[in-house]
RNA sequence: CGGGGUGUAGCUCAGUUUGGUAGAGCACUGCCUUCGGGAGGCAGGGGCCGCAGGUUCAAAUCCUGCCACCCCGACCA
C-alpha cells in the first residue's frame, strides 16, 4: 500500500474526551472516530487491525470444528419473552419497533435466537454436539460508554453457542473451548491469564474469563506463581487464618475518639495499625433486618462473595445512615460488634477478623472506641465467613504459595450455561431411545473490537502503538528518503515491488514529506519493521532497518533485506 | 438518575468576567526556500460561536429553556 493512496488521518495532538491511552491512540493514528456516544466508525487503518483479529478467532474457531453462522442482529421480542429476558434485562436492552408497532430489540447477544435456530434444525442426538459461532455487531446501551471502543455501546462480538445431550459432553466441549481461546490468545501475542470466574447472574456451574493483562486493566484478578491458580478477585476465596489466635495481652477499655471515624483516623489517633482495627459494615438482610460485616480495618469487603451468604439481601444493599442510627443507636463512624447483637443485627465476622486478638472497634456509642478486645471474653465467638477481597501476599486457595494481584481486560468469556435457555425454549432432540431431551448448553465470547483495543493498552510506549506482529494493519513500513533524487526514487519502487512481490505487507511512505514526520506517522500506527532507503546507504548498496521496538537502526545490504525480512 | 464540567474552524484552545465587525497554533490549498526526527516565508480557503427563544441600538459574551459531550457516583452483570 502506498501512503499517497491511503490518507493516514493521524493527529498531533491528543482530543481531550479520551481518558485512557488505546483511546488516545487510536484516535490519534486514525484507527477510529466518534459518531456519537458509544459508537465509532473504524477507519481503513483500525478495521485492518479488526480484521486481523476476527481472522485469528475465525480460524481457531473452525478449527475447533465450530460452525459460523449469521443471525440478524435484529431480534423480536417474541423470543425474548419466551426466555423470560424480555423484562429481567434492564435498560440495556435497546428496544425498537418497526412500522407494524412490533416489539423489537438490537441483540445484546444471542441465546435466544441460537436456541430457536437449534431447535428449528436439530432432532437427533446424532446430530450432537454442534457449536454455533458467528463474528457480529452487538450492543448494549451502556449507562456510561467510555474508554472508545473498550467500552462502547455497539462492539464487534465472536458469540458461539454450543449444544450437548448432557453434562459430560459440554464438559468436553468447555475444555476445548478454553484450548481454543488459549490457542487465540497466543496467536494475538497479547499476554494474558485465563481466570476462573463468577457465573454472575447467568448462574451455571463453571466459567473462566480471558484477561489480558495491562496495568490500566478495569479487573484485579489473583494470580499464584508456583500453582498456576488464577481467578478473579471477585472469585478468589481467601482461606482462614491457620495460625493460632494470640492469646489475649490488654484489659478492654473505652476511649474516646472524637471527630475520629474512619479507619485511617483513628488508627493515627490511637497509634494502632489499620490491620488491628475491625470495620464494621452494614447492609440489608434478606429477613429485612440488619446485617453487620466485620472486616479488618486494612481489608476490603467483596461483594460478590458476600451476596452468597443465605443472611444477606440480593443485591447486595448497604443500609442508610438514617436506619443505622434508628435501629443500632449510634452513627457509622462508631459501630462495634461488642453489643450489637443485642441490638437487632446479624453479626458476621471474615475469617481474618476471628483471628484478631487485643484489637479496636467502635463501642457503638457516638465518639468512642474499644480497645483490647478479645473474642471469647469481651464479646462472643462470631460467626464467621469469607467476606474480604484477597490481597497480594494471601495464600494461594489451593495451598501453594502467595498471590499476586494483576489488573486485566476482560477480552474473553466462557460459560457452561446448563438448560437455563434450552428449558424456557423447549430446545430438545430424541434421544437413543427415542426420549425427548431437552439438550444442555455452553455460551463462549470473544469482545473482537475490545482485543484492539487491550492490544493497545499492553503495547504502547511515547511514540504511540507497538502491535505485535500478528495483530499490525502492516508489517513493514517503507520511508524513502529525498525520494526527489531518481536513484532514491528508483531504489525505493524496486524494493516496494519487491516487498510486495514476496507477499510482505508493506506500508510505503511515498508522500513527499520531511522524514521526521513519515517516522513519527510511522511510529504512531505501530507498523513493527520499519525499512529506510537514502541516498546515503544507496551508494554502499545498503537499506536501513530498525525494529518498532529497537534502540537503533542496523543496516542490511540491499539484496539480503527482502530475505532477513521474512526471516523474521 | 444525582453531582460537577465543557460546547468557538478538522484538532488543541484563547476571547465570555466588563456586550461594540470572529482569533491563535496545528491541519488544509498555492508559490518559494528547506529536507535523516513533527521546517521557514508569502498568499489563501474554511465559522449558524451547540440549538431555540428573550433583553438590547448592538449578543460568542447577559437571561430562560433545551440538546450534546466529558468526569465522579449510583444503576446494570
Amino acid at each position: 500500500m502506498r501512503a499517497t493512496r491511503f490518507p493516514l488521518s493521524t493527529l498531533r495532538e491528543t482530543p481531550a474526551d479520551a481518558e485512557v491511552i488505546s483511546h488516545q491512540l487510536m484516535l490519534r493514528a486514525g484507527m477510529i472516530r466518534r459518531l456519537a456516544s458509544g459508537l465509532y466508525t473504524w477507519l481503513p487503518l483500525g478495521l485492518r487491525v479488526l480484521r486481523r483479529v476476527e481472522q485469528i478467532v475465525r480460524e481457531e474457531m473452525n478449527r475447533a470444528g465450530a460452525l459460523e453462522v449469521l443471525m440478524p442482529a435484529v431480534q423480536p421480542a417474541e423470543l425474548w419473552q419466551e426466555s423470560g429476558r424480555w423484562e429481567k434485562y434492564g435498560p440495556e436492552l435497546l428496544r425498537l419497533q418497526d412500522r407494524h408497532s412490533r416489539p423489537f430489540c438490537f441483540g445484546p447477544t444471542h441465546e435466544e435466537v441460537v436456541t430457536d435456530l437449534f431447535r428449528r434444525e436439530i432432532r437427533s442426538y446424532k446430530q450432537l454436539p454442534v457449536n454455533y459461532y458467528q463474528i457480529q455487531t452487538k450492543f448494549r446501551d451502556e449507562i456510561r460508554p467510555r474508554f472508545g471502543v473498550m467500552r462502547a455501546r455497539e462492539f464487534l462480538m465472536k458469540d458461539a453457542y454450543s449444544f450437548h445431550l448432557d453434562g459430560e459432553c459440554l464438559s468436553r466441549e468447555y475444555e476445548l473451548m478454553h484450548a481454543t481461546y488459549c490457542r487465540i490468545f497466543e496467536r494475538t501475542g497479547l499476554a494474558f491469564r485465563a481466570v476462573e470466574a463468577d457465573t454472575g447472574a447467568i448462574g451455571g456451574s463453571l466459567s473462566h474469563e480471558f484477561m489480558v493483562l495491562a496495568d490500566s486493566g478495569e479487573d484485579a484478578v489473583a494470580v499464584c506463581a508456583e500453582s498456576g491458580y488464577a481467578a478473579n478477585v471477585e472469585l478468589a476465596p481467601s482461606l482462614p487464618p491457620q495460625s493460632p489466635r494470640a492469646a489475649p495481652e490488654e484489659a478492654m477499655e473505652e476511649v474516646a475518639t472524637p471527630e475520629q471515624r474512619t479507619i485511617a483516623e483513628v488508627s493515627a489517633f490511637l497509634g494502632v495499625e489499620a490491620s488491628q482495627h475491625i470495620k464494621t459494615l452494614v447492609v440489608e438482610g434478606r429477613d429485612g433486618g440488619l446485617v453487620a460485616l466485620l472486616l479488618r480495618g486494612d481489608h476490603s469487603l467483596n461483594e460478590v462473595k458476600t451476596e452468597k451468604h443465605p443472611a444477606v439481601a440480593v443485591p447486595l444493599a448497604f443500609a442508610s445512615a438514617e436506619r443505622v442510627e434508628a435501629v443500632l443507636g449510634c452513627p457509622f463512624g462508631s459501630l462495634g460488634p461488642v453489643g450489637l447483637a443485642e441490638r437487632g443485627a446479624v453479626v458476621i465476622a471474615d475469617y481474618a477478623v476471628a483471628h484478631l486478638s487485643d484489637f479496636v472497634c467502635g463501642a457503638n456509642r457516638e465518639g468512642y472506641h474499644l480497645r483490647g478486645v478479645n473474642w471469647g471474653r469481651d464479646i462472643a465467638e462470631p460467626e464467621c465467613a469469607d467476606l474480604r477481597e484477597v490481597v497480594a501476599g494471601d495464600p494461594s486457595p489451593d495451598g501453594a504459595g502467595p498471590l499476586v494481584i494483576r489488573r486485566g481486560i476482560e477480552v474473553g468469556h466462557i460459560f457452561q450455561l446448563g438448560e437455563t435457555y434450552s428449558e424456557a425454549m423447549a430446545a430438545k432432540v430424541l434421544d437413543e431411545a427415542g426420549e425427548e431431551r431437552t439438550v444442555t448448553m455452553g455460551c463462549y465470547g470473544i469482545g473482537v473490537s475490545r482485543v484492539v483495543a487491550a492490544a493497545i493498552e499492553q503495547n504502547h510506549d511515547a511514540q504511540g502503538i507497538c502491535w505485535p506482529g500478528p495483530l499490525a494493519p502492516f508489517q513493514v513500513a517503507l520511508v524513502a528518503i529525498k525520494a526527489e533524487q531518481p536513484e532514491v526514487h528508483e531504489a525505493a519502487e524496486d524494493l516496494y515491488a519487491e516487498l510486495m512481490a514476496s507477499g510482505i505487507d508493506v506500508f510505503y511512505d511515498d508522500r513527499d514529506l520531511r522524514p521526521g514526520v513519515k517516522f513519527a506517522d510511522m511510529e504512531l500506527i505501530g507498523i513493527p519493521h520499519r525499512l529506510v532507503v537514502s541516498p546515503r546507504g544507496l551508494q554502499e548498496g545498503l537499506v536501513e532497518y530498525k525494529g518498532r521496538c529497537d534502540e537503533a537502526p542496523i543496516t542490511l545490504a540491499r539484496e539480503e533485506v527482502v530475505a532477513w525480512l521474512k526471516s523474521r
